[in-house]
DNA sequence: ATAAAACGTTCGATTAAAGGAACAATCTGA
DNA sequence: TCAGATTGTTCCTTTAATCGAACGTTTTAT
């Protein structure tokens, strides 16, 4: 298993758990789980059983995906996560589907795309500001966005972790 | 940990192997494994740990969140594969995202959800009728679509396969 | 018909994850 | 100030997850 994923999932999880400004040996009573045994994950060095990370995923009320799913995309900027969901075939209009998971506070600025490609954006949970850099949306739970992505534009995560998906579209969209 | 959910995931894994048709031993040696922890897991004994669902997720291709749990689960019908993506965390405004394919030709029809739920779909490839049962929409790659899902409707492929990605709103969108 | 291969399960041996206690360092309160 | 509690880490022990091999069965091929 990849060294790196299990670090992400250390990092994680003591995030979570100071969001919530428990200590370790709390969090691990609350699990039911020895404090050695979350010290160790914290660190990212072991490889934890499921029962252990099912434990601490109630405690920390977060959906078991979200705990461990996020280390699985590519990390593209600090605290930001893409994983490609799948590719559009049609060549009349290219689409790129991603799933983007952003650590609290993270803030990316992306680079301009190819003339007339746009985006579109729908926010799963947390808050975020996104959109070309001078005119960025507030995006909460639920809303969705689609702009031009021809120009510079923004991600910039609220104070929870937010899941959003991305589309890309790389051609205009053909006119019904 | 719950014995039951256990079973359930070593029931999950058997499922996804068997439509990939994929023989016991076959699955443990690409995912580098012993065949004999494979072996438990399907039936349910154990509690594997997270490398080895790891390597199972990546060689299924599938989600590792999904793998482990899949709250409205990965379900099969005609011709349509869903797998749910994240679950969004925010009560105000609960999101399901999901991924969707559809074989050619393949046609669903989907009972009313509670009130006010709302339904968002991206296609991402491929040609799809969808929306509600009396006044569906024609989608192409890049095109979306919001409607009312309180009510019965419909999923129609045309005559490629198509991937869409779907999002439910469970509660009504807050007024910005 | 019979051998060969592959199937999934079960069995000990090895490895490592989980638990428990001791540890130094820090924070708390009298 | 000083005792007590709490922090997170590290050691050692216990437990069990993983591995490799052997097993009986079924499928395939000659």
């Amino acid at each position: 298993m990849e060294e790196h994923a299990l670090k992400a999932l250390g990092e994680r999880i003591t995030c979570l758990r100071q969001q919530r400004e428990w200590s370790l040996s709390h969090l691990a009573e609350r699990a039911g789980i020895a404090k050695s045994n979350l010290s160790r994950i914290e660190q990212g060095i072991g490889n934890p059983t499921l029962d252990t990370l099912w434990r601490m995923a109630r405690q920390l009320e977060v959906p078991f995906g979200t705990l461990v799913a996020p280390a699985a995309g590519a990390l593209i900027d600090s605290g930001m996560r893409v994983t490609l969901l799948e590719q559009g075939t049609d060549d009349a209009c290219p689409v790129d589907a991603y799933l983007m998971h952003c650590d609290p506070h993270s803030r990316r600025i992306a680079e301009a795309h190819t003339p007339h490609t746009r985006e579109r954006v729908e926010v799963i949970h947390g808050h975020i500001r996104v959109g070309p850099t001078e005119a960025p949306a507030e995006l909460d739970a639920g809303d969705s966005l689609e702009f031009n992505a021809d120009c510079e534009h923004l991600y910039e995560a609220g104070d929870q972790p937010v899941a959003m998906l991305i589309t890309i579209l790389h051609a205009p969209r053909r006119p019904r």
